[in-house]
DNA sequence: CCCTGATTCGC
DNA sequence: GCGAATCAGG
């Protein structure tokens, strides 16, 4: 049973507020997840915003969007998409920095899966569960390989997806991880 | 070949 | 209204 993902009023938001800000279609669609970028131009479209690139003029440096709107961002992709499978996960306790090391090092050498994307790296073909608070600058995605058809690596795929069966009282706390 | 948006048209 | 297929271009 998928999530039937529509075009619900916080998508058409996020969608907006990315387009209005200069993103691609490809980099909206795959920040909303469950979309192709034809289905976003076509809203795009549907809903009035075209305009970007028209015949005669070209626009092709998008500029970089602002931090701030990075960060919005963030916060709404985590809101509108991890919910489903982790519902739980996402409205996780701790809202506060938890750690007492504050950075966990922005560029390590090579350690495994993970790349820790941020939202503007992030591909279809990548890991969308968040890592670290999405309020703050250090956030990221997990980025690595997503399984095919789903939003998520298979090592998250394996936490994001427990059935509700097994998931007693709390096999894994909840936290990302 | 990678990418971009624009348009059409069956659903 | 939706979005895949297609088109036209960088």
């Amino acid at each position: 049973m998928e999530p039937v993902l529509g075009w619900t009023d916080d998508r058409v938001a996020l969608l907006r507020r990315l387009w209005e800000d200069g993103q691609s279609a490809s980099k909206i669609a795959a920040q909303l997840g469950g979309v192709t970028r034809n289905a976003v131009i076509g809203k795009v479209h549907r809903l009035g915003l075209a305009g970007r690139a028209r015949g005669g003029e070209e626009a092709p440096a998008a500029a970089p969007p602002s931090k701030s709107v990075e960060i919005e961002t963030a916060i709404a992709v985590v809101e509108t998409q991890a919910p489903e499978p982790v519902a739980i996960l996402a409205h996780r306790p701790a809202p506060e920095f938890p750690a007492p090391a504050p950075v966990p090092a922005p560029e390590p050498v090579a350690l495994a899966v993970s790349q820790r994307v941020t939202i503007m790296d992030l591909r279809e073909s990548m890991c969308r569960w968040p890592l670290g608070d999405p309020t703050t600058p250090e956030f990221r995605f997990c980025g690595a390989r997503s399984i095919t058809g789903l939003p998520y690596c298979t090592h998250h795929a394996e936490i994001a997806y427990q059935p509700a069966a097994e998931r007693k009282r709390d096999r894994r706390v909840a936290s990302f991880r």
